[in-house]
DNA sequence: TCAACAATCTAATTCAAATTAGTAAGGCGA
DNA sequence: TCGCCTTACTAATTTGAATTAGATTGTTGA
């Protein structure tokens, strides 16, 4: 049991030679040292005999490097509930990390007892661990940030940049955009009325959509009847009612939740979609098979936020980005089935 | 910007002592080496002050803990499709490491350019980094497992065992037990003839499954109309219709997935479930909101098992526990609507 | 008053690899 | 034959933290 592990010094016993020496042999150094071809050959066959492999972590230490990348979310990874907002872009961290050939650090000590988490728990800051870290979450812990900031610390933000830009790099998606592009080939359609549904809370990609939103109808000189927010389990067949008697044609949903409630009240209204009324969702959907309708919305790019992200970062430890640099993914348009043309008759 | 990261070094020029002081004062074991209270506060002040966190790489090279947690699966973690086998079991690793105090490490980094993934790939054992590890995955890579363990490495699997019993401690679900319950309480039921429809793999939790199966049918002296394996998409009516015509009136599935397929089937052939054929589910369903049915199944402790292994595995590092140790979850049985009593007139 | 001892702390070493600064041996020109 | 340059290597150092083996100072009992 436990036979130790063969180190390069053991190598170079067998081969005859120094520590060096297989350092250098091993790491295809020889030429730039000079040393002779059956030397080489020498030590490559005891490094075979052996067994040998790098310990990596000697090599990290003596390199400054730990081919760690952190991640870091204010709030569990893993939901317990479904339609977790971090699934997509985790699989792009995922994917990104596989490319760089990095290994990814969940923080999950910093949850600990209290249901926030500090990254300066006790003082210490973990996120020091890995050689840099993607930050996730909405949740506003500014002042943890400036501080790692202020010590030097590198990271990357994905999804947001209200604070982000000014203390580093961040990935997020063109939401206002893509919004006014959804308003013109609503426009296009005929439609000239409009209604606005969205979530309560204000968290950025949501603001940004709101923008586009009305920079479009502005823009376009269509009528908004209706911008109103509303929580999950808020939807009211009434307000679906008056927005449509209001004279709205076509209803912006921004989250895939309350689209699914909306389909529910409009069922029970009798209306059709997109006959009467076309509805077109303003997010992701992450699973089309459980969706009530074949819906016409926007695709938020998340697993590409995660991908980039990673690159990112370790573009900013190398050297190779300044760390003001920041990104946006262009959302893309998924036609459906619940965008039509306005009824005629109206 | 991008202050040198603080070493214990200077935390000791700070306070006025040694490195040494320094690094017997952050592991409390000024006790044992008659620190002066005041000295060790000065230090403690002094490494707040700098914000100073260990180096992980110096104390995993050193043969330290670093209060890391390392999971490993030989595919990706985060797959891509649905129904991830291994997210219920990642949901309860997490909340075990938050319980623990500890961080994970996913290794991503041995899944690089070959779709396969070498835990000794180019020579380099990454898993080093982190405590230990924790194994989850089917596939077989035990050769490499062995060398692990050969180097004194600890590790926990979850969710197999095969090999994983000569290897080190694992922690999975007694299925085999959890079967036979399913069968007896369908036998209570008044069935008395069964049909079981598997997936075609022969993975450990299924091959226990029928090791149940056979072994309830055997002691309740019920009549096996059909064992049969399906892929995904590979379940037929005709087949359905046969069974119920040999007179089975209970059929147990072993995978979810195949579960929804013989709604569908059974739907086609206008057979009532359970009025004509009662259908019980051998796996968790993770989203029952998504199910066609209310279907009569068993809970597999995905979660237990996730948060399970990191006990079992700081256990095992903390020689608390041998590491031979091995531990069988119960699977719950979860009425639903899909079971009842055999038509009457059969 | 001197050895013994406790109380406090430090120098030196270790872990495995990478790198810097040399060294030894041989050849060649002057 | 002295000095200089190659060729082919090696000794020593570095990385950050933990540990082993001391070292220093002061106190106390005989």
């Amino acid at each position: 049991m436990a036979a130790a592990r063969p180190r390069q010094l053991d190598i170079a016993k067998l081969a005859g030679v120094s520590q060096t020496t297989v350092s250098l042999a091993l790491n295809g150094k020889t030429a730039d040292y000079g040393i002779n071809p059956e030397t080489e050959q020498k030590i490559m066959d005891a490094a075979r005999e052996l067994g040998y492999v790098p310990n990596v972590t000697a090599r990290a230490l003596r390199g400054g490097r730990n081919r760690l990348i952190g991640v870091h979310a204010f709030e569990p990874l893993f939901p317990t509930g479904r339609e977790s907002y971090y699934e997509e872009i985790l699989v792009g961290i995922e994917q990104g990390a596989v490319r760089a050939g990095h290994d990814l650090v969940l923080f999950t000590s910093i949850h600990q007892h209290t249901g926030q988490a500090n990254i300066f728990h006790e003082g210490r800051n973990r996120l020091r661990i890995a050689d840099g870290a993607i930050i996730l979450g909405f949740e506003q812990h500014d002042d943890e940030l400036v501080r790692l900031a202020d010590e030097g610390y590198r990271f990357v933000f994905v999804g947001r940049r209200e604070r982000a830009a000014t203390l580093g790099p961040y990935v997020s998606a063109e939401y206002a955009a893509a919004v006014r592009d959804v308003m013109s080939r609503v426009h296009a359609l005929g439609h000239r009325e409009v209604a606005y549904l969205g979530l309560r809370d204000r968290a950025e990609p949501r603001l940004e959509r709101r923008e586009g939103f009305r920079a479009g109808a502005a823009e376009l000189g269509m009528a908004v009847v209706a911008e109103t927010w509303a929580g999950a389990g808020e939807v009211e067949a009434s307000w679906i009612r008056q927005v449509m008697d209001g004279g709205a044609t076509v209803l912006l949903v921004e989250s895939t939740g309350v689209l699914e409630e909306v389909a529910e009240r409009v069922d029970e209204l009798g209306v059709d979609i997109p006959g009467d009324l076309s509805v077109v969702g303003l997010d992701s959907i992450t699973d089309p098979s459980a969706a009530s309708h074949d819906w016409t919305h926007l695709l938020v790019p998340r697993r590409e936020m995660g991908a980039r992200a990673v690159e990112l970062l370790l573009d900013v430890l190398d050297g190779r980005q300044e760390p003001t640099h920041h990104e946006r993914l262009n959302c893309t348009f998924r036609p459906g089935g619940t965008l039509g043309a306005p009824a005629p008759g109206v």
